[in-house]
DNA sequence: GCTCTGGGTGATTCCCGTTTAGTGTCAGGT
DNA sequence: ACCTGACACTAAACGGGAATCACCCAGAGC
């Protein structure tokens, strides 16, 4: 009852993590908090305490809070860009891989929408261009990805509007822009996901690709 | 020489605001910052310091801080229910209103970067549902107004996929899509704004609405 | 003269990300 | 067996955010 006060500190102490797979344990305390309570709720001391690890400890590991989060994003996109390759070797019409792509993309955003939020909407404005160069460069390569297809349709002079560059792009904004209204606008009366998804699909690959 | 050090604060100190004079200050020197800084970088001291008053006076005027963002906000979409508006009872077919309330959007929200994310984009999901509440409003107001055409455009069986409720929530959202990831991703080798609406706005008119 | 009131203040609280100055542990060379 | 240095980790502190507290003071109305 008297001393045994001045030792818990070091029995308390967390057992070295063999290199790196403290590493992961962080980014799975840190994306399941993150997930659960978005980037503003995922704070470096929640996630320590998640970890069982002093706040400072994350910063052996990761440079920044920043590093830590990214990762987590650079992770979700590489099932994206995996999705979209593994698409772009299916043996189908240009148009239908341009189909599936975006579908795969809208499905995802609304299955990961914390993760969609970080990676692809404005939320992370405290973030610094260079920080998210790693994962800019992957969602660039899944752009390029879904940019083939696009060109062999405007090569085949189908595109109704646009160059295959601008093309592309609103293509995919005008996917980016259901998901991302419905992710961060959620009181708001929308049609079911389902309906907003076909119907966007719809509208504007036939706005924009002509049929045969 | 000597003394007069004593006494600044009290020299220093601004006359009073005369009742809602010192509101508006508030508001002009916020929006200031705000365009220029973003939302993280209009911070209570750095706009009670361009006033020329303690941090602790804006709580006379404001709730808080994101009451102060959100007014900028609720002036600014003002603008755009107005535009909407006029728009609406010129005498011209409801298709063109459409094309002209999409255009006006887009171009608004490429003048108003900021305001334009603060407002639409999740960058504020720290910003708690309620207190967005009279943005929210005035948003469905400006979303009422160009629905009404939409439903002119239904009813008249030229919708080629979706209900009129759908229907414009795609049309809004594409053209949401393409402005704030421009805007939010200002590294990405976007094709000329102009060219990006262009596209956007033939290809998502073309693909829903029968022309004629 | 007096009080009451409302815009104003500095100090304080709490939480955040990050930094500093260490501490304990262990592998490997001697 | 002993040093030594790298390593994983820690407590404490820093600076800066939003927000709150307990006051203060000029002026309007009596």
């Amino acid at each position: 009852m008297t001393v045994a006060l001045k030792k818990p500190p070091r029995s308390a102490r967390k057992p070295k993590g063999d290199g790196h797979m403290r590493r992961g344990e962080i980014l799975a305390a840190a994306e399941k908090i993150f997930i659960a309570e978005g980037y503003a709720g995922a704070t470096i001391r929640k996630i320590a305490d998640a970890v069982g690890v002093s706040s400072t400890a994350l910063y052996m590991h990761f440079r920044d809070k920043d590093q830590i989060l990214l990762e987590i994003g650079k992770e979700a996109i590489e099932k994206l860009l995996s999705i979209n390759v593994a698409l772009s070797q299916e043996p189908i019409d240009a148009v239908e891989k341009v189909r599936r792509m975006l579908d795969a993309y809208m499905r995802f955003a609304f299955d990961n929408p914390n993760t969609y939020q970080l990676v692809f909407c404005g939320s992370n404005e405290a973030i610094s261009i260079e920080k998210q160069q790693a994962v800019s460069d992957l969602g660039d390569r899944c752009f390029d990805e879904f940019s083939g297809p696009i060109r062999e349709i405007a090569a085949a002079g189908r595109l109704k509007t646009g160059t295959a560059e601008s093309a592309a792009q609103v293509l995919w904004a005008a996917c980016h822009g259901i998901v991302s209204l419905v992710i961060t606008k959620p009181s708001r009366n929308w049609a079911p996901a389902e309906e907003l998804m076909q119907v966007t699909l719809d509208g504007v690959m036939h706005g924009l690709i002509a049929d045969r």
